[in-house]
RNA sequence: GCGCCCGUAGCUCAGUUGGUUAGAGUGCAUGCUUGACAUGCAUGAGGUCGCUGGUUCGAGUCCAGCCGGGCGCACCA
């Protein structure tokens, strides 16, 4: 007997498992050794690597299924499967996290403690999160190359960072200006489009009046009108602007005004973009410090008659700066100065009115304030068509444009490509420079223009001509340097970049006055290089090192891979085998699994710096997977309070069944809703979440008591985790989870019983023997045997053909459908007696019947062999127990293969040591019969049938019954060959089957399109209730029937639709005319 | 304003290039504690495929318009 328990217990096998294949570097992808004559082809998954801003929520417990599935999958496939695991420092997000924690807990701003100290406090909750986060990725059974994990901010990231900024430097594709960034007066930082959200708030919308002025900058008694939300910004106006068109205004255009706030004069100008003669006054004042459009005006306007100024206004704390020109705002907050601005406007009769109006604002994501556009100095990687110095054109934009049009990079589902080249479409200079202190510092020096630091830079090897200045030959450059334009001061500033590796450059940079750019990168500029940054480049003579506590674990493992790996004469083979190239000879693959809101930050990014640095796309296929939302359709999120910790439902329902359920999300179309509910502590239930559950704070009129649930089924009362405070330390939490994770808990355990029950019936016992490896020859197979390697093999091909779509969801349904309602349903039934040893009919019962059960233990051994395979990928802990069960009594299976002739069906291999690194089933094409599935179904509808039968009469489920049948000769045939199997699924014994058989008075009776049956039931037969369901059936059929008589008397659908189609219809017509005259009989008979 | 996705059973979703009578899970009803599994088995009820029009012999599927939901981009004096 077995010592399997009745159900699935997923912890015990995760605990057992993951520690195995790790031990045994069955997750480890290492490039061929060298003269290794059959090396496994590269497959290389990136990770999206997520940010160490804090826990995995579903979304990565989606992302990161997907990528194990395709990676288990290729694994088995014989792929050398990299999946590149490792984190982001996610720069704005990061140190926002730590510095609101800082202020809520200790009170300190960023400021209090210093650049030092904060990056310092960073590193340590990045520590914490990233354990926690690696912690709850291996818990869902992730097969990451754990030793090759990385980090952006690492030594290993860092240099390709700096490298890459150094090569872009030196190409002039890097270069300062300045720019309008939206900014963030609390965290004094510009904030990407990205980082800000659209709120509407309740604002204003004045309107007021400058006086025109004369040439001697005398009022005139004329005034122009004008409206705003943001009067401030009136200091900083440098132009009025009008539509040229709009007669209104055309005698003004170049005429001049006064802003009485601060006396400066500016001019009336004309810009059909700007102005639109339909909104407000027609007028519009021109702020371009402080307003995108305005600041697109003002650089149309460059260079032309009536180009105009531009003047910043604010401080990066968002008070009013002296450029405002009056001394009275200087220091005071905007919102400040927008109410004295407006009184001062009225107090000279300026003001002409206001009204209330929704505005839609941008807020900061981070800090939750609104973000000013404010001028500053910024760093940017130019994205459209650029010359370098040295004469090389380069449009990056148009780079990575041209990889997707002509499909060396391929989207799964093919629509993201308009995204992703829309947006690249733009050729928007991208702005790298953030003001952090958490990330890759830009690695430029700066000082002004001088003598003497000219003189050094020359010392170091520069040469000076004419206002430019460059570095020795190119083999050794590793400083980059460039002129900028006169400042307001009138200095020109030398920038100089440094490579990375020269310290003692650096240091002696900074002896000589220069000064290093306090601003840090972009995250996306390093996780931009993520694909070749995290392979070793731009080291092309070693292996990336890898991570000493990640070899550690791997304590079985012959030393040979160290942490060192790798020698000078190699190269730096990692990055070769893994990194993809084109036209492979030797079969690589590659893809990215990610979500459609990271298309453009960084998917576009990898391509564009990929083919900059590399030479090469970093990825051949990108495939977008759904976003997980709650049960109203919003987005998860931690702060809304409907996010779902993927361990509490590994906890609650096993890591198999949390990844089972979701790969069944995955699909093509649709985003995945998910109601979430709390479980209940006490009894378990599920009770769902409402939006009222999200929103919940403890009141006050109930004294700060927070709020609770009360369980439907055990009246027990609760508190419940949310986003909103923290429950009270020490009492019972419901925790959040989804009902729909039983889906796969369901499947799990019925796999797991299966197996199970196969596994005790290929063992010896009471009924016989246990298995013995040994050939089986097709004419040694039963129909059950040759119908289920049928459609195990179309199985098979069916979710090959879905992996390589990225169809996740079509792949859970096949194996779910052909698991369940095939191999248990059907073939588990119907080999039962031939595993119980019974004889067959006209079998004499002994060595006979032993052979039949050695048979069935073969078939049934390698069907289960193969099926605990093809769901590796997707249950691997269960997959993996079940495999070294079996290994225990069958080392050796009858893996299907078909021999030369045909004839030997399944042959015994030795079975692989873990399943994880089995081979991936392939089977013959030549198994899939068609004709035999269909004879089949008629034995599953018959055996339907009759249990429809006893359902309508009740009749107790032991208790056999008899039944005849009429049907033609050869169907008669097939039905009496697998008789016993009636009474196998159905109880039924069938007494007659064949043409001339009457229906016997008294009976139940069903008609199939092939055959009737008939089942004697004496007394027990209602005639009044048979007359019901015959004539129902009998008007169904009729309908059927009129409708194909009139398909078929339509002239043009006979003659216009292919031929086929009306053949079958012909058929199903002619089918149905005989089933109704059966039905009919059996009426007049009943009447 | 431009673009993309979605609307199919009470709920969550499948439905390949248009082709017989639209499927699954869950929930519901009825009956089953038979030796793999009650996280199970059997049987059943449940749908005007968002609406309107068009193309076609034939539309859940293709086209147009509308209604409803979601998302992205732009704009918002």
């Amino acid at each position: 007997m077995t010592d399997l328990p009745k159900q699935y217990e997923p912890q015990a096998a995760q605990e057992k498992w993951f520690p195995y294949w790790e031990t045994h570097g069955h997750f480890n992808a290492d490039p061929p050794a060298p003269g290794d004559e059959h090396p496994r082809p590269p497959h290389t998954i990136m990770i999206p690597l997520p940010n160490v801003t804090g826990a995995l929520h579903m979304g990565h417990a989606l992302n990161g299924t997907c990528q194990d599935l395709i990676t288990r999958w290729r694994r088995m496939q014989g792929y050398a499967a990299l999946w590149m695991p490792g984190t982001d420092h996610a720069g704005i997000a990061t140190q926002a996290v730590v510095e609101r924690r800082m202020k809520e807990e200790e009170g300190l701003t960023r400021h209090d403690v210093g650049r030092e100290a904060l990056v310092n406090r960073i590193w340590l909750w990045k520590e914490t999160y990233e354990k926690r986060i690696v912690s709850q990725q291996k818990s869902l059974g992730a097969s990451c190359d754990w030793r090759r994990i990385r980090f952006t901010l690492d030594d290993v990231c860092a240099k390709a960072v700096r490298h890459t900024f150094f090569k872009m430097f030196s190409d002039g594709l890097i270069f300062r200006g300045k720019r309008l960034v939206n900014w963030d007066t609390m965290l004094q930082t510009a904030v990407a489009d990205d980082e800000v959200y659209d709120e509407e708030i309740d604002g204003h919308f004045w309107t007021f009046r400058y006086p025109l002025v004369d040439d001697q900058g005398r009022d005139t008694g004329e005034f122009i009108q004008f409206s705003t939300t943001r009067p401030e910004t009136m200091l900083g106006d440098t132009a009025v602007c009008v539509n040229p068109t709009d007669e209104r205004y055309t005698a003004l255009i170049g005429r001049k005004v006064r802003i009485p706030l601060n006396g400066r004069r500016i001019p009336i100008i004309a810009d059909g973009l700007l102005a639109d003669k339909e909104l407000g006054t027609g007028a519009v004042k021109v702020t371009p410090a402080h307003d995108p459009n305005d600041y697109a005006c003002y650089q149309r306007q460059l260079g032309t008659p009536t180009e105009i100024g531009i003047i910043n206004i604010l401080s990066p704390d968002g008070t009013i700066n002296a450029e405002g020109g009056n001394d009275k705002y200087v220091g005071k907050d905007r919102y400040v100065v927008r109410e004295q601005v407006v009184e001062a406007m009225a107090a000279v009769e300026c003001f002409l009115g206001v009204e209330d109006r929704k505005i839609p604002l941008k807020h900061s994501d981070r800090s939750k304030s609104p973000v000013e556009p404010y001028l500053s100095d910024q760093w940017f990687v130019k994205m459209g068509p650029h010359t370098t110095p040295a004469g090389r054109e380069i449009d990056l934009a148009q780079s990575a444009m041209d990889a997707v049009k002509d499909n060396r990079v391929r989207f799964y589902p093919a629509r993201y490509a308009s995204t992703y080249l829309d947006w690249l479409g733009e050729k928007r200079d991208w702005c790298i420079s953030r003001q952090l202190w958490w990330g890759h510092r830009i690695p430029i020096w700066s000082r002004v223009e001088s003598p003497e630091a000219l003189q050094l830079l020359r010392e170091m090897g520069a040469t000076v001509e004419s206002g430019r200045i460059t570095f020795g030959p190119d083999e050794d450059r590793y400083l980059s340097a460039a002129v900028t334009l006169p400042d307001q001061t009138g200095n020109s500033q030398l920038l100089i970049c440094v490579d990375d590796g020269h310290p003692d450059v650096e240091q002696a940079l900074q002896a000589a006055g220069f000064e290093q750019d306090p601003d840090v990168l972009d995250t996306w500029f390093s996780s931009a290089l993520w694909p070749h940054a995290t392979l070793g480049w731009p080291d092309f003579d070693h292996n990336p090192p890898l991570d000493p506590h990640e070899v550690a674990r791997q304590s079985d493992l012959p030393p040979g891979d160290s942490p060192e790996a790798g020698n000078a004469n190699d190269g730096n083979r990692v990055l070769a085998n893994f990194y993809p190239h084109e036209s492979p000879a030797d079969g690589n693959h590659s893809v990215l699994i990610t979500s459609r809101d990271i298309i453009t930050l960084w998917v576009a990014r990898m391509v564009l710096t990929g083919l900059y640095n590399m030479d090469e796309i970093p990825f051949r296929h990108v495939h977008v997977h759904p976003k997980i939302l709650d049960g109203f359709g919003q987005t998860m999120s931690k702060s809304k309070g409907n996010g779902v910790d993927p361990v509490d439902l590994i906890e609650k329902y096993g890591a198999d069944a949390v990844r089972f359920t979701i790969a069944s999300f995955a699909g093509e179309t649709q985003d995945v809703r998910l109601p979430v509910g709390y479980a209940c502590p006490s009894c378990d239930t599920v009770i769902p979440q409402t939006q009222k559950h999200q929103t919940a704070k403890p009141s006050l009129e109930s004294g700060g008591a927070k709020p609770t649930i009360t369980c439907p089924k055990c009246k027990a009362t609760f508190q419940y985790t949310t986003p909103n405070y923290d429950p009270d330390p020490d009492v019972p939490v419901a925790r959040m989870v989804s009902e729909r994770f039983e889906y796969g808990r369901n499947f799990c355990n019925k796999f797991w019983n299966a197996a199970r029950f196969a596994i005790m019936n290929l063992q010896a016992g009471p009924n016989g023997a246990g298995y013995s490896p040994a050939p089986v020859t097709a004419d040694q197979l039963a129909l059950e045997d040759r119908w289920i390697l049928s459609r195990l093999s179309t199985v098979a091909q069916q979710v090959d053909e879905y992996l390589s779509r990225y169809q996740f969801d079509g792949a859970t349904r096949t194996l779910r459908d052909f698991t369940w309602n095939e191999f248990c349903d059907w073939y588990l039934e119907m080999i039962k007696p031939r595993l119980r040893g019974d004889s067959a009919p006209g079998e004499s019962p002994g060595e006979q019947s032993a052979e039949t059960r050695a048979i069935a233990q073969r078939v049934l051994l390698a069907v289960l062999d193969s099926l605990v395979r093809l769901l590796q990928p997707f249950t691997p802990f269960l997959c993996e127990e079940l495999w070294q069960r079996i290994a225990e009594f069958a080392p050796e299976r009858a893996l299907p293969r078909g021999d030369e002739a045909g004839q030997t069906i399944l042959s015994p291999q030795p079975a692989a040591q873990a399943c994880i690194i089995a081979a991936w089933p392939s089977l013959p094409r030549e198994w899939q019969d068609t004709h035999l599935e269909r004879r089949f179904e008629r034995l599953q509808e018959t055996i339907v049938a009759v249990r429809n039968v006893r359902a309508i009469y009740n009749l107790p489920p032991g208790t056999p019954v008899k039944l005849l049948m009429r049907a033609t000769s050869d169907v008669a045939a097939d039905m009496q060959s697998v008789a016993f199997q009636f009474d196998n699924l159905a109880k039924a014994v069938l007494e007659a089957c064949g043409a001339e058989v009457e229906r016997p008075k008294g009976s139940a009776s069903f008609t199939l399109g092939e055959a009737d049956g008939y089942i004697p039931l004496a007394d027990l037969v209602d005639t009044e209730a048979e007359l019901d369901r015959q004539r129902a059936e009998a008007e169904k059929i009729r309908k059927h029937i009129a409708g194909s008589e009139a398909k078929l008397s339509n002239e043009s659908f006979v003659s216009k639709a292919p031929e086929k189609v009306v053949a079958d219809v012909r058929q199903t017509l002619e089918n149905n005319r005989k089933q109704l005259e059966s039905i009919e009989a059996i009426i007049r008979d009943l009447e």
